[in-house]
DNA sequence: AAAAGTTACGAAAACGGTTTCGTGTTAATA
DNA sequence: TATTAACACGAAACCGTTTTCGTAACTTTT
C-alpha cells in the first residue's frame, strides 16, 4: 500500500518549494526546462494526481454537476442521465447522481448535501411528493445562493430557472390524432391523478385533440388511477363497463397491463382496440404486440439540460435570464395501432 | 441572491474568532452558554451550512461513496444502486454514481476522478470492455492507495478486495432442474461469448446440471452471440435448425426475442417450448407470456455491497482481509414454464 | 495574599492545492 | 562599470473548516 503523494512530498524529495512543483506540473513558463523535466518525471513515476477536494476548495469550482432524480429504476430517467453524462463528460464534467426516491425528505437532504460545495450546478426532476406538497423552498434556497439549476420533465412554475420539458400535451394530441386517423371513435385515457405536472398536460392534450376532431369528451372514458401502481380491479371494471376502441396510457405499464386484459377478453389488438403508451421504453419495444409509443427523447433532454447548465456555470452570470426548452415528442408506430 | 455565509462571516459580524464560532456551532463545552446562544441564533438566522469541501479536506473523510456501473439504462444495475442508496443513506453516506458505459476508457477516467479525494470508497462492477482487455491496473492503483473497494456481479480474481456476487452457476442449475422436472429433454442455452465472468459461470452451471441429470451435452444446443445485441438472423437459424423443448437465456432480451420467434412458428409456450431467463426485470414480468426468471436480487446485492464497504471505511484497517459474499439466486415461476 | 485551578476564548497550524508578489542571480544594455 | 531586464524560483496568502494549544481574567484553595 502506497498512500497518495502530494505536492509537499514531491517538493521535499526534490528539494524545491511547493509552488515550484505546482507550477512545474502545470508547465508554467516561469520554471526552467530542467526543473520541469525533473519534477514531471518524478510526478509521473510516483503517479501523482492532484487532490480534487483541495483543488475544488481553492478554485471554488468542482467540475461536478449534481443530478437529482425521483427514481433510478425507471427507464426514462436513466436515459436522461445517459444524455447528461454524454454531454457533461465531453465537457470535462463529472456527474453525481442522487435519488430522491419520490420523497420530499430525501430530495431536501440530497440537495443540501450537494449544494454545500460538492457541485457547480444542479439538474433535477421533482419527486411526486414534492409536487404534491407543492413546497419548493429547498430549491429556492439553492437558486437564491446563485447555484445554477436546470429542471427537467417534472418542473414547476414556482421556481425561476432554466427548464427543459417535452410538450406532453402535444404528445397526447399526436396519439389521439393517430387514433382518429385510423378510424377510432371511442378513445379512452388511462392516467394518474393530476398531481404530476406531466399527467395534467397529457390530459389537456387529450381533451384538446378530441375537441379538435369534434369528438365529444366523455369523462367516463378517462380512468384515473390514484398512483403509479397498477390496480388490477380498476382496470377490470373499466374495460368491462366501457366501450372503447382505442386507449392512450400515460405510461408503459398501464398500457401493457391493459393490453393483457383486453387480450384475455378475446379482442384483437389493434383491430378491435388500439393502444398507445407514453414513454417509449423497453417494454413498448418488447411487448406482445409491440406498443406504439410516444417517445420522450430522454437522452436528448438530458443533453439539452446539461448544455444549459454548463452554459450557466461557465459564464459569469451577468444578468439572470432563464429559458425553457420544449422538446417535441414523436410517435413511434408499432403493432398496437392500425 | 444571498451568497453562502462562512464561519469567517459570522466571526466578523459577531466580533469573535473563527474558532469560537466553529466550537459554538458544535456545542462545545469550551464556549459559554451566552456566546453559544448568540452564535447559534445568528447561524440559524442566516442559514449557515458548513462547506462540505472544506470539511472533507480537513477531515480527509467525505462521507461519499462512489459507485461505478457499466450501464445506467439497465434494470439490474439500477436495482443494485437502489440497494446501495438504501443502506448508505441510512448510514449517513451520500452515493455518487458514475457510468462507464461499458467502456474501459471511461471506467478509468471515472475511477481516477472519484479516487482523488471525492469519495471514501468504491463499489463497482466491471465494464465488458475491461473484462475483455483483462486489464485491471486502474483498479489496482486505487486499492493500493488503501481506498476501500467492493466489486459486485462482474468481478475478477485479478483484484484483491471484497466482493459480492450471486451464484450464477447455481442459477443456471436451478433453471435446468426446473426444465428437467417438467419433462424437458432438449434444453438449449442462449448466451454471449465467455468474456463476461457471469456468462461463463452460467454456462458452467448449465453444463453441470445437464450432467447431473444425465442429459448428454450437445454443443449445438448452445447459441453463443458475440454481444448483448440481439442478432435476429442468428436466432432465426438456431430455432429453424435445432429441435429444442426448453431454452435458458442469459438475459431477458434474448428470452423475449426468442419467445416471439417461437410464437411466430406456431409453437406453444410453455407446452412445446419452455423459457427461463436470467435477471428478473420488468420485461419478464410483463412479457407475454410472462417469463419464468432467475432473480439476481440486485437490491440485496447493493445493500450487502454497501454494508461491506462502509464497514471497511469506518474501521481503522488493522489488517487487510477480504471476503466474498455469494447470494443465492431464486427461481421466479411464471407462465413460460410448466 | 500567594498559588493553583477554572473558564472562555483566540492564535495558529493543518488539510492540499493555486496564485500573486517578491527577490537573488545572471545576462543584457547604456 | 553601473543600470536594467530577464530568469528561475520561493514565501506567503488564500479557499473554509477543525483542532490543538496557549493564555488572560477570574475563582478557588491554602
Amino acid at each position: 500500500m502506497k498512500p497518495k503523494i502530494t505536492l509537499k512530498d514531491i517538493a521535499r524529495e526534490l528539494e524545491v518549494s511547493i509552488s515550484t512543483v505546482s507550477k512545474a506540473l502545470k508547465n508554467s513558463e516561469e520554471i526552467s526546462r530542467d526543473t520541469k523535466d525533473k519534477i514531471q518525471a518524478f510526478a509521473k513515476l510516483y503517479n501523482y494526481k492532484p487532490n480534487n477536494i483541495a483543488v475544488s476548495l481553492k478554485n471554488r469550482r468542482t467540475k461536478n454537476i449534481g443530478v437529482i432524480i425521483p427514481d433510478i429504476v425507471h427507464h426514462f430517467f436513466t436515459t436522461v442521465i445517459r444524455g447528461i453524462e454524454k454531454y457533461a463528460n465531453a465537457k470535462g464534467y463529472n456527474v453525481l447522481v442522487c435519488v430522491s426516491n419520490e420523497g420530499y425528505e430525501r430530495e431536501v437532504i440530497n440537495m443540501e448535501l450537494l449544494a454545500n460545495g460538492s457541485i457547480d450546478g444542479f439538474i433535477m426532476s421533482l419527486s411526486t411528493e414534492t409536487q404534491q406538497k407543492n413546497d419548493y423552498n429547498h430549491i429556492k434556497e439553492v437558486t437564491d445562493q446563485g447555484i445554477p439549476m436546470v429542471m427537467f420533465d417534472r418542473v414547476t412554475d414556482g421556481i425561476h430557472c432554466d427548464k427543459v420539458v417535452i410538450d406532453d400535451a402535444q404528445g397526447a394530441f399526436l396519439a389521439v390524432k393517430k387514433f382518429v386517423e385510423s378510424g377510432k371513435k371511442k378513445i379512452a385515457l388511462i392516467t394518474t391523478d393530476d398531481y404530476l405536472s406531466v399527467g395534467k398536460a397529457r390530459t389537456e392534450g387529450y381533451k384538446k385533440a378530441l375537441s379538435h376532431y369534434n369528438i365529444p369528451l366523455e369523462e367516463s372514458l378517462i380512468l384515473k388511477l390514484p398512483s403509479m401502481e397498477v390496480e388490477a380491479s380498476a382496470f377490470d371494471t373499466f374495460f368491462k363497463t366501457q366501450e372503447v376502441d382505442a386507449v392512450l396510457c400515460v405510461n408503459e405499464i398501464f398500457a401493457i397491463h391493459a393490453m393483457r386484459l383486453v387480450h384475455g377478453m378475446n379482442k384483437r389488438i389493434p383491430e378491435d382496440i388500439s393502444f398507445i403508451g407514453f414513454t417509449d421504453g423497453l417494454l413498448s419495444k418488447f411487448a406482445m404486440p409491440s406498443l406504439t409509443a410516444i417517445a420522450q427523447h430522454g437522452e436528448l433532454m438530458g443533453e439539452e439540460a446539461a448544455r444549459m447548465l454548463i452554459e450557466k456555470v461557465e459564464t459569469e452570470n451577468e444578468e439572470e435570464t432563464f429559458s425553457t426548452t420544449v422538446l417535441e415528442p414523436t410517435l413511434i408506430e408499432r403493432a398496437s395501432t392500425l
